[in-house]
RNA sequence: GGGCGCGUAGCUCAGCUGGAUAGAGUACCUGGCUACGAACCAGGCGGUCGCAGGUUCGACUCCUGCCGCGCCCA
């Protein structure tokens, strides 16, 4: 069900009745002003320019080829060529009628043998950095990657979730060089790598000041990567008990990834010297002061001067680049992915076009196979500086969490002090944990943003308690209503219900564009618009109380069910949690 | 030095392929709870869209040049 797409066509047609070329986008959008209609279309003015004809005139006869009956209930031509599309509140009302009774709440669903291909697509996020606990930085490529992900399996899509975790190198030597000596003397691992911080600082300390640690841990690292037994005994044991510490945050950020999800840069391993190999056999790749390396004319100055991408360095290591070629091939061959979407922060952007370069160059990445890297800005302090603690370090997702549900706490028991401790517990997770990742994914920019305890644990206006506040609210009027009658026919009175109406059917657009430009804070503002539509709904119309007819009541009824539905499947999208009482 | 991104209300941010009078939230002000849940609703205040040109019937949006900030590669 798409509303746009369905005008579209129509407008499409008329255009070409009325004496356009086959293709002339019809420029179809929503009005921003109620006399302006619901939809608008804007490519006739567009089009007269291109013909150098009269506008106004070229609209009237497209408006006359415009075929709306039963759609629209009035089309109207204003100003130098917008055509105003009014829709017929009964059209909407079947439309919707139509879209309660479906599961997907008018979604319509990709398969492998629908027109709408089934698309398999890799979702490479979250990646975060082993040797250390996850901060407030990884809180954006958790979330945002998620949210795509979802969004593209409601819609059809077949999706492989990828976790490319840090789990190799140099820094690995000096942690493993640590912690035998921790196990050495009688130290359990999971105790001793209880706080990854701690331990991280104690290797640190000890590489920078102690006499020959510093060496034993370059060592570590060649017999690590040599395939020594010992040493990779306790790089597993490290590794196992940090992706421990991540799962726990997944869990309570109520992020779907799990640990089969997980090919870390260390899967790569016996595939990079081959990697090398095939660049250096295609002469893609060349040999420049010692190392192997890739010139990228694509991408030279003026001068012609092309930037050198290292592949391989002088001593023979690996680098990111090499893993990152490496992945491609495993995704797009192995994997047999249509679509690569990768989420890091906005650092890496330049890194990431010239590895899908030299990856279409090597044929690691066939032309069909898309790959799109998806950036986001850092998150800043108030100073705007990079956002640490007073004491210069990093703030520890963990913690933001935890310091989240408490506040939310707090809210609901001034809110609701007779509350019973479980659901205390219960609802305020909810809360806090949506509060917090829908004041992040509500945001589009690409560049940095400004990290701010109060916006973010925020449970005022524009934020999820909002919107959890809504479907609460629907919730509690379900059960004071008793039986709700399923076969209930919606129909549509009041400017307020048709406002919903026209909002809940926009749905699958609003999916559709969050999925392909990987941007869940569409869905975030269409969710905030949906429940604030509803807010004045239940203030202007109401419900259960006297004088209201039976079939109103059924209709109205049926009405917040499709909004219940949307608001509950909307946020699953955003993984945010929804509740029956808060 | 080269490249990428960003500058919109006091603050935090929207603004879809160029469209009609630039929108939300927050803060501030005014109303609204003998209750379908006030974590709410209705209304008000608040903008030379960094600056200057250009293209266009029409520019926050596209082009050019500056200014400021951030990042990446040297």
């Amino acid at each position: 069900m798409n509303i746009k797409d369905i005008l579209s066509k129509k407008v499409s047609a008329a255009m070409v009745a009325a004496g356009l070329p086959e293709g002339t986008n019809p420029a179809l959008s929503l009005s921003n002003r109620p006399q302006f209609g619901d939809y608008q279309a804007n490519g006739v003015m567009g089009a007269a320019k291109k013909l150098k004809t009269n506008p106004r005139e070229l609209a009237t006869k497209v408006v006359a080829e415009l075929d709306l009956g039963g759609i629209a209930s009035k089309i109207e031509l204003a100003g130098p060529g917008f055509i105003n599309i009014h829709l017929d509140e009964n059209w909407l009302a079947a439309q919707l009628n139509e879209v309660a009774k479906d599961e997907f709440i008018g979604v319509a669903q990709r398969s492998v043998n629908a027109d709408d291909k089934q698309q398999t697509v890799v979702v490479d996020y979250s990646a975060p950095n082993l040797a250390k606990e996850m901060h407030v930085g990884h809180l954006r490529s958790t979330i945002i990657g998620d949210a795509v992900v979802r969004a593209l399996e409601f819609r059809g899509d077949k999706v492989i979730r990828q976790n490319h975790m840090g789990d190799w190198g140099t820094q690995f030597g000096m942690l493993i060089a640590h912690l035998s000596d921790k196990l050495a003397s009688d130290e359990v691992a999971e105790t001793a790598l209880a706080d990854l911080e701690n331990f991280y600082r104690e290797a640190k300390v000890r590489f920078d000041n102690e006499e020959g640690f510093a060496d034993r841990a370059r060592a570590d690292v060649v017999k690590l990567q040599s395939g020594d037994e010992t040493c990779a005994k306790l790089w597993q044991q490290f590794i196992d008990i940090s992706i421990t510490h991540s799962e726990d945050i997944y869990a309570k950020l109520n992020v779907s990834l799990k640990r089969s999800n997980i090919m870390g840069e260390s899967a790569y391993n016996d595939d990079l010297s081959t990697v090398i190999d095939e660049l250096m056999a295609k002469e893609i790749a060349e040999e420049s002061q010692g190392a192997k390396v890739v010139f990228i004319n694509e991408m030279a100055n003026k001068d012609g001067e092309a930037p050198v991408f290292i592949v391989q360095k002088s001593g023979g290591g690996f680098l990111y680049a090499t893993t990152d070629l490496s992945a491609c091939r495993y995704r797009s061959g192995k994997l047999a992915a249509n679509r690569i979407i990768i989420f890091t922060d906005a650092r890496q952007a330049l890194h990431f076009k010239q590895v899908e370069i030299v990856a279409r160059k090597a044929g690691f990445l066939p032309e069909n196979v898309g790959y799109q890297h998806c950036p986001f800005g850092m998150m800043m302090g108030d100073d705007g500086k990079p956002f640490k603690t007073r004491t210069g370090g990093t703030i520890k997702l963990a913690e933001l969490l935890d310091e989240a549900i408490v506040r939310a706490a707090a809210l609901i028991k001034e809110k609701n002090p007779e509350i019973n401790d479980a659901d205390l517990t219960e609802i305020s997770k909810k809360v806090g944990i949506g509060a917090v990742k829908f004041a992040d994914l509500s945001k589009n920019r690409t560049s940095d943003y400004i990290f701010n305890w109060k916006t973010m644990l925020s449970f005022e206006g524009a934020t999820a308690p909002y919107l959890q506040y809504a479907y609460s609210r629907i919730q509690s009027i379900f059960s004071k209503a008793g039986t709700v009658n399923n076969d209930a026919v919606i129909d549509i009175i009041e400017p307020q219900e048709k406002a919903l109406a026209l909002k809940l059917l926009q749905l699958e657009d609003v999916v559709d564009a969050v999925i392909s430009e990987c941007t869940p804070n569409l869905l975030c503002n269409y969710l905030y618009e949906l429940a604030s539509l509803y807010m004045s709904f239940y203030e202007a119309c109401p419900i259960l109380k006297e004088g209201i007819s039976d079939e109103v009541k059924s209709s109205r009824l049926a009405l917040c069910k499709v909004v219940a539905d949307t608001l509950k499947q909307g946020l699953d999208i955003l993984g945010i949690e929804t509740m029956e009482r808060m």
